[in-house]
DNA sequence: TCTGGATGTCAAC
DNA sequence: TTGACCTCCAGAC
């Protein structure tokens, strides 16, 4: 699935193309047909996400909010006129690689804007404003929320590194020692992972303590720390709690101002000249049997809670 | 044409 | 811990 980055650039594209939009609401897979009924002809406020929740703002009373979660196959794909910049497509990589599918302009020669295509597949919603449509297809989950009931699913939810606190200065003690303000975020990071005897490998993959990594910010994040990730959370010294929370906000910055997820430093990139996509962007996922990008050892995997785990048993030991 | 796999989550056991 | 959910694509046959 995409993980935290990619909901936080379709929320953004959201915001930008359906804000303040009147739209039309349909489902022509049938799957949401009373959802987009509650949906169809309101106006979109805005969107936001929260670790890998996307949710939709509707007006005019602000008590109707769309959640979508893409779960491990779902995909937007956007079309539409100029005012549709950005990526036309967001979501699950169907073997394309993670990056994502860049938009057409009119001065690729794309014929004017003639409103949404037929359906192609099973779109489970289908959103459309006078400038353009989007489709979304396989996601887990997708319905209308009052605002409670949208409260009630971000409780559930532990710190997202991209939180527009999550760097508060001094917030993990790190980078400001004489500014003891508490950090909603980072602070909150810490506690709830010396609240817990479970592998640090497995509670980066629970939504409830961290909210936006997935599989390959949780292998990577944990290579760069240098982290066993069979290491109990709570053994974990306060400075590499730090560290590595500072690292997810880096990381997850990265893949939502480039679109996909590069977590190599240049340094590591065995030819800096080619293109880096996808054979040098990770240093552990998906290189089991290859040697360690920073040490002689061999890229180990192991299945942990039904989920691949990629890691250097000489980096990580 | 069939099968396996993928950046995820939840309920049942 | 396991299987269901659910969609698409690449590779095997």
């Amino acid at each position: 699935m995409p993980e935290g980055h990619s909901i936080h650039r379709l929320a953004r594209q959201f915001t930008d193309v359906f804000g303040g939009q009147r739209v039309r609401v349909s489902s022509p897979q049938g799957r949401f047909t009373a959802g987009a009924a509650l949906l169809d002809g309101r106006e979109v406020v805005g969107a936001s996400a929260h670790g890998k929740q996307l949710f939709v703002h509707f007006g005019p009373d602000g008590a109707h909010h769309l959640r979508v979660h893409l779960g491990l196959y779902g995909a937007f794909d956007f079309g539409g006129d100029e005012h549709f910049a950005g990526a036309s497509s967001i979501g699950a990589p169907r073997r394309i690689g993670e990056r994502e599918v860049a938009g057409c302009t009119p001065d690729d020669g794309e014929p004017a804007y003639a409103g949404p295509p037929p359906p192609v597949g099973a779109v489970r919603m289908r959103m459309v404003s006078d400038h353009g449509w989007a489709d979304l297809r396989g996601a887990s989950a997708c319905e209308v929320l009052s605002t409670e009931e949208m409260r009630a699913v971000r409780a559930k939810l532990g710190p997202d590194p991209l939180a527009a606190d999550a760097l508060v200065p001094g917030a993990a003690g790190r980078a400001d020692p004489e500014d003891a303000a508490p950090s909603s975020s980072a602070g909150e990071f810490a506690r709830r992972l010396g609240a817990t005897r479970t592998m640090i490998g497995t509670v980066l993959m629970d939504q409830a303590r961290v909210a936006g990594v997935g599989n390959i910010y949780r292998a990577e994040a944990l290579f760069r720390g240098g982290i066993d990730p069979w290491l109990s959370a709570n053994r974990l010294a306060p400075e590499q709690v730090d560290a590595l929370w500072c690292d997810l906000v880096a990381l997850l910055r990265a893949g939502v101002r480039d679109g996909r997820i590069v977590t190599t430093d240049e340094a590591d990139r065995p030819d800096p000249a080619s293109a880096i996509w996808p054979e040098q962007a990770h240093y552990v996922y998906q290189r089991a049997g290859q040697r360690c990008r920073r040490c002689p050892q061999t890229v180990a995997v192991t299945e942990v809670s039904g989920r691949k785990l990629y890691w250097c048993p000489g980096c990580q030991g």
